[in-house]
DNA sequence: CACGCCGCTTGAAACATTTCAATCCCACCC
DNA sequence: GGGTGGGATTGAAATGTTTCAAGCGGCGTG
């Protein structure tokens, strides 16, 4: 309720406040900072004040005095999927209980673009990065860690350490994922997913592959359909290779390395008639909303998403603040939801 | 490639970059503003010691200085859907070009979030707010512009003005989408949106009942579903009515306020064992991606979504920028995309 | 030779806040 | 009445950057 105009286009300041109240600059920052210390009655008569100009802290010299932002950042590698977003989400009720701002920015899988808002966040001098990075071993990340800035990978691990990590066991989450399949009665499975340079990708069917073997399945039957990216776009185009394959060797099941795949396979396999499960069962890894919200809702691995921005933020914060931190990689691990597109048991 | 530990934790300032080079403090901040001003040999000088010293200039005090920050901020209404999610993507271009940051938020549709929020943008100084309110009439808006604070409301309007907003003709989009569900035959249609209180919804059925009216078809064949929110829970639950309709009743196509809806509609639909489009025909609104990734495509009204985020962001930096500003409330045209969801023509 | 100009560099001021030592004032006690 | 303690307030310093008027030399011109 501010019943004045911001005159000349500057907004007001402590000082203005000070004289509006008819007391020291000093006091009104002991009113916004210690307001214990001064007397109430000189309380009222600065908020008075201050409510009149419309006042608002300035955050930039609050951090120039205080040498730090009250804010953390997340750099997220693909702001299209809903993953990444819930893992934000996570994040930020961890950043509002330390009272700090969250900055999300998205590379979109540009590494240059990652490059780009770091050297920002480095500017804006936030108190910690929490990241997925493109690239887990890219050099602008090292520097991070040498300038001393605290920061955490989320849900990815560099071989190089010196810094936390969160993420899901991703070998286990595909042991799981296939030995769902093999439990109802697949015997022929394709594993689609790529590139290989996404360490996700590797160790989920890495995790396939072990579970395969120990059932002593022979190895040619885990058909591994490579993918250019984790888009649904992608999903599609396997679908069609897949169809493409001599019926001898057509996989009964099909484990996608993201849900995002999972949904286009699943588009293509119902456009070209397959019933899903029964023809084509299908296995995201995610398990976002729009899994259970597919036509034939998707069975997929759960990654605790929210839970792993939670931890990630709790790990930052504990880097910036306690002397003591020492660096963590976090493991979550994963677990299956089955629902109906696995929903029927073959024999 | 800094090769030189940051001291004391302080970071290396202007004033240790010039004793560093063995200038004055001024000419290292030529330097980074005016380089053209400096000798090519001091310029080298200066710029070997930041390096050196892995100098980082701080936003904070620039910003102190010139009063502004560099940054955009857009408060977004839903993270968890994708069409913000795109808009933020054409905001952030926009933002790009004019070298400005761009802060994303998300009230998640709770008034006091956005307010927080609002307020911390407020501290920060940024130049300008882009906004899809939870309620475009709310007071800590009027503030903003009370403070001269430029804004910009997207996809939403407020009767107030006073404002520059960016949006689609909603009444327009449910015209066309009725207009399609009449021309592939359907004499029966079902509306599914709400609440009420979101003035996107009233105008989508607005649009809606007008064609309908126009084509001379009896008022009480378009039935409206109402929703509690536009989600993809709200869509199922809305199908589970449907379905208990009276068979004579019961519409042969649905159009619902947005894509997350009709997901959710599509999904209980099959699960149902209803054909789509051959028992249920089914129309979206916003084309997010999900849409066209829907086991059975969705034909949706299509928003410019990115266009809608670019064109915002211009509004807001005039604003900023032109003193000769005039408010301005762009309109955009909403176009169908015709998917499997409608089709075939009905007998 | 003196003057002016030009290219480059300098130093100080300003931005808004927080902190902290110093001061002030009042009441209370001896 | 003087001293003391303590609560309330003050004023100055410090944070890192940008800007701008002023200074400094050297060179060319009249």
């Amino acid at each position: 309720m501010l019943t004045q105009q911001p005159r000349n286009g500057r907004a007001p300041s402590v000082k203005d406040v000070a004289a509006a109240a008819g007391v020291s600059l000093g006091t009104v920052s002991n009113v916004l900072n210690r307001p214990a210390v001064v007397s109430a009655a000189t309380r009222e008569r600065v908020e008075r004040a201050m409510a009149e100009l419309g006042f608002v802290r300035n955050e930039s010299a609050r951090q120039l005095r205080a040498g730090t932002s009250r804010a953390l950042a997340y750099v997220m590698l693909d702001g299209g999927n809903p993953f990444f977003h819930d893992v934000a989400e996570g994040i930020e009720t961890a950043a509002e209980d330390a009272d700090l701002s969250l900055f999300v920015c998205n590379s979109s899988g540009r590494s240059e673009r990652e490059a780009k808002h770091l050297d920002r966040l480095l500017q804006q001098r936030v108190q910690g990065i929490l990241i997925t990075p493109v690239d887990p071993d890219a050099p602008h990340l090292a520097d991070l860690a040498q300038r001393g800035l605290p920061f955490v990978m989320v849900d990815r691990f560099s071989r190089a350490g010196g810094h936390c990590s969160v993420a899901v066991d991703d070998v286990l989450g595909g042991r799981i994922a296939v030995e769902h399949l093999i439990d109802r009665g697949h015997r022929r499975v394709a594993f689609v997913g790529g590139p290989a340079s996404i360490g996700q990708v590797r160790e989920r069917l890495q995790g396939a592959r072990a579970v395969w073997a120990e059932f002593g399945m022979p190895e040619e039957d885990l058909i591994h359909l490579p993918t250019e990216a984790l888009t649904v776009n992608e999903g599609r185009s396997a679908g069609e290779r897949l169809a493409g394959l001599p019926s001898r060797r057509r996989p009964t099941a099909a484990f996608c390395a993201n849900d995002l795949l999972a949904l286009g396979l699943l588009q293509h396999a119902v456009t070209a008639g397959l019933r899903v499960p029964d023809d084509l069962a299908i296995v995201g890894f995610d398990d976002i909303d729009f899994a259970a919200a597919a036509a034939v809702p998707l069975t997929s691995v759960r990654q605790p998403r929210q839970e792993l921005g939670r931890t990630a933020a709790r790990l930052v914060l504990d880097e910036a603040t306690n002397p003591a931190h020492v660096h963590e990689q976090a493991t979550f691990v994963p677990a299956l939801v089955a629902r109906a597109s696995t929903g029927t048991v073959r024999r």
